[in-house]
DNA sequence: TAGCTTTCTTACCATAGGGTAATTTTTATC
DNA sequence: GATAAAAATTACCCTATGGTAAGAAAGCTA
């Protein structure tokens, strides 16, 4: 928590009344590997910062398959931004995928935090911003680079990831079965 | 432009100064088809917003490939975000595929509105949820829709677009080819 | 209208990745 | 350590999409 509030004042000037804002709307919480902390369908009114460990986002498709939108490790915002954004119910699920450490905040009352304290703004659009490059990039990604590609450049960016998440949710998030993903991990050894 | 200031004065309260210092960092300027207004490699210091027409963003890829990022049509912002947000150079190009109106702002100054005119922030702030929310919705069809049913999708989207967008330009917004997008046009036809 | 250019379609074959299912390996639990 | 559960691999065949290339259609331009 404190390393949050200071990451926060490294961005912005942050009073002293938004600080205790921001503690009076979160808390710290402890997750086991496997809990569900936003279902699909349901009203979404959290949103996690994690601390440690990992947490997924998903949706699952008409023939119950699940993909995988965001592993969010470290640093992260998690929740179903869809749903939060556009005041709808939950098309997403939150997991989390290994024994984690987040601060959960009142979405409404995060959402309120800009215009009691507008010098939250500035913290909030870089992030936002920060998240927009981070979609281009995928986009791109997918767009244009193969599975294998694909597969490396994720093993770059969630360097440990592997340790802890099973093989075909991250199949889910490269958008290939994980039989497909096997085959890639092989043939890679192979050379 | 008149409109674009109508659009934000519903969203916020805008002070007279902050509306002057829109108009004193922007342009209205009409584009020829074809246009590039973003060039990859170059510095990019503009950023658009559509009042009609329409322009496209895309990546080249190592075997000089395209694919297209977005289309950006009537009251749509379009530059190369990955560069702005990043302050790198442009790995996109940005070019217009008709006849297209906008309104052409100093990208720099843009950002520079926010700490001149702290009001323009929770304006910013909406556009950047909503353009997450629609990247979000592109990544989860990528992941678990079809070609024929990302087709569908991209013409809801976009009703008329097809009168003047290629179809190589759409299959690469699609992540097929404009042979597969060409099978998937006369099967739906067939039905 | 003729000729040129761009776009779209079609055909052929190649290939990446999918689906099902069986088997092996790893991990967790008692 | 034995057993069960979860995950990963492998095999088989299948299908969607890709690549190349040629031809047809549509759109421009003179």
């Amino acid at each position: 928590m404190k390393e949050l509030v200071n990451k926060i004042k490294k961005s912005i000037k942050l009073s002293t009344k938004a600080e205790e804002y921001i503690y009076s709307i979160s808390k710290e919480k402890n997750i086991l590997k496997g809990e569900v902390l936003i279902r699909e369908g349901q009203t979404v009114n959290k949103t996690f910062f994690v601390t440690s460990g990992c947490l997924r986002s998903y949706c699952t498709d008409k023939n119950g398959k699940e993909h995988t939108l965001q592993f969010a490790i470290k640093n992260w915002w998690i929740s179903d931004f869809i749903a939060i954004y556009n005041n709808e119910l939950a098309t997403l699920t939150v997991e989390s995928i290994k024994d984690s450490k987040v601060i959960e905040f009142n979405a409404k009352k995060l959402e309120e935090i800009h215009a009691l304290f507008p010098e939250f703004e500035a913290f909030q659009r870089k992030n936002l911003e920060r998240h927009v490059v981070s979609l281009h990039k995928r986009i791109l990604n997918q767009l244009q680079l193969t599975a294998p590609e694909r597969y490396n450049l994720f093993l770059k960016q969630y360097p440990d990831i592997e340790k802890y998440t099973p093989n075909y949710h991250i199949a889910s998030y490269l958008g290939i079965t994980q039989q497909s993903l096997s085959r890639i991990r092989i043939d890679k050894v192979k050379k």
